[in-house]
DNA sequence: ACAATAAATGTAAACGTTTACATTTTAGGA
DNA sequence: TCCTAAAATGTAAACGTTTACATTTATTGT
């Protein structure tokens, strides 16, 4: 038997108004009473009925989590951090995958934005479409979204410095290293790390003083397989580079698995070099030079700023958090 | 402004019976009628109140997964195989982490299976107490158990076949390899994993004949500079083996990495294998020799006889589901 | 002792659905 | 046409809380 607030208030002979204030420490309940009451609910071993002070609460104490796929540590990190503040905070998490379709992806943030199914909302993408952007603005819950930018008014982002570390890379490829020839791999088109971290290469370049061959850059998917295919194209080329900055390093391990086919060692033949530190790239032999990005920061960032802005009664004006990124030496170059 | 039924049916002229059945596809309501209420409900934008709606149907759409943290391969692979199923059936996914500490445990399961909160339960855990045991036959919903069997009514099981895994890869080491000192660094003893990894290593060396050196069983902790403690301890005895099965591979890179700090190469010096085939075994050199299991099959095994169990009316026995491992070959022994 | 005020409790509505049961409308057969 | 059964719709209660407002009880200062 699932006891109610009724059957407390009749035990204690008190109404349900006075059991619902003594247990939800309203300071207008003497202390007696509310220590009766308390000791009734817990003989009866009651617990609220989730489901319905949700309804009238208009609050579900969920706060939702959407992520364009659950691959790799970057989500699993997210996930972990975003979970650990969320939980401290006296909130859950739901997590969606929108298996990285739009049309998902519009579906799950009705889903989840209209009439509160979730409190408060944290968006993984580096894909914006106008229609997501004004999903988001008109949800009427508090987001986050880590990635791009949105721009939307009273919307937090959480901004990784993706050119900031490509330019810092590359620019170490040609200072220190001396490389001049420097190919570079990039991401897809549409994602807008891609975009910066290709932009870093390339303002890097010019900074330089150095042109780029546009042949040298090819585009992949930030998978192992495009990063072995874009390895094979370039080297194939007349004019091959003398190194290889791949947009993630899941395509700078596909260059080494090209180079292995082809019996070309790195760096000696080929300097490669990656962006995310994930953690693989510590045991590749060599030890694969990189960007590092502290991955938990981000989510931990994200739930923070979030909950911040749901337990805030006043509206708080958009913020915006870069976390920088780091150079980590290898000696793959 | 938000929509309810009750202006639409204002605006339908009919009642708030007849749209809410209108909208929940009741074969009752006249196809004119219906379309009426539907082209309303369009044009109003109208999103039914999905906490007043879990209200009363007692049921929130969502099911639970707890695990004791989220860390690793494992765990997002799990996240990634619930959600996919749980999302292709209607359902969303809470995820919870108990951070490795039984009273959150405890207190998460209170939380969810409690009125409802979750429809149905997954549980991932290699250490179950009779006190959890009690909670999750107590708590009224469907419960899948991932890992360890609970043994209970109308509760289904999926485990891991982490003995078989040990058992024909230690086999292995005797017969194929020819090794008759093999060291084994278990993983934590509260942990069922372990247990049946080191029974799969014990009983592999009984029916070979062989007797294993009690200081060439060390415990560790499934990390990596525990693996590397290990290997420290194990190098140290007058008496060294001539392989190493560690109980994970997070363990078998501290061993590489023990090795690398003594000078000594793997396999020639000393052979090293792991369980689990992490992502990283592959780009260990020499490649890690290792276990394999499906990751991805669990989740999804454990979601779908979740959805069937929840979506079924009757009461169904208990199911056990066992995912077999299979052996990787490396070149590390 | 008596207002006046503060503290404690009670009453009842409200939240937006779903659904059992009652009623009305429609269709079909004689 | 009328009767009956089936189809369509309506009525109203129910779900378990919270909370605005009303009422009662206790406390304080004079």
């Amino acid at each position: 038997m699932d006891y109610t607030i009724k059957e407390i208030a009749e035990r204690a002979d008190v109404s349900i108004a006075t059991v619902s204030r003594a247990l939800n420490n309203d300071k207008r309940v003497k202390a007696s009473t509310k220590a009766l009451v308390v000791s009734i609910a817990r003989e009866f071993n009651y617990r609220p009925n989730i489901l319905a002070r949700n309804f009238v609460r208009r609050k579900s104490n969920i706060i939702g989590l959407i992520m364009p796929d659950i691959v790799d540590e970057f989500f699993t990190e997210v996930i972990k951090g975003v979970e650990s503040v969320a939980h401290s905070g006296g909130y859950f998490t739901l997590v969606a995958s929108t298996h990285s379709r739009e049309g998902s992806l519009l579906e799950t943030l009705a889903a989840f934005t209209h009439r509160r199914m979730v409190d408060g909302l944290i968006l993984l993408t580096t894909n914006l479409s106008p229609a997501i952007k004004k999903g988001l603005s008109e949800s009427g819950i508090p987001v986050v979204v880590i990635g791009e930018n949105p721009e939307l008014k009273e919307t937090d982002v959480i901004a990784i410095d993706n050119y900031q570390g490509a330019y810092s890379l590359v620019s170490h490829l040609i200072n220190k290293k001396g490389y001049t020839k420097i190919a570079h791999i990039a991401g897809p088109p549409e994602n807008s790390d891609a975009v910066q971290r290709k932009q870093g290469y390339l303002q890097a370049h010019q900074d330089h003083g150095l042109t780029v061959n546009p042949h040298w850059i090819v585009d992949g998917a930030f998978t192992i397989p495009s990063g072995e295919a874009a390895f094979r194209r370039l080297m194939s080329l007349i004019q091959k580079p003398e190194a290889i900055f791949a947009a993630n390093d899941m395509m700078a391990i596909g260059c080494y698995e090209g180079a292995d086919s082809f019996g070309l060692s790195i760096p000696e033949d080929v300097a490669v070099a990656g962006f995310d530190d994930i953690f693989v790239s510590r045991f590749l032999s060599p030890r694969l030079m990189t960007v590092g990005v502290p991955i938990a920061e981000v989510g931990k960032t994200a739930a923070t700023l979030l909950l911040d802005r749901m337990n805030s009664e006043s509206h708080i004006a958009s913020r915006l958090v870069t976390i920088s990124t780091g150079m980590v030496l290898g000696q793959s170059s």
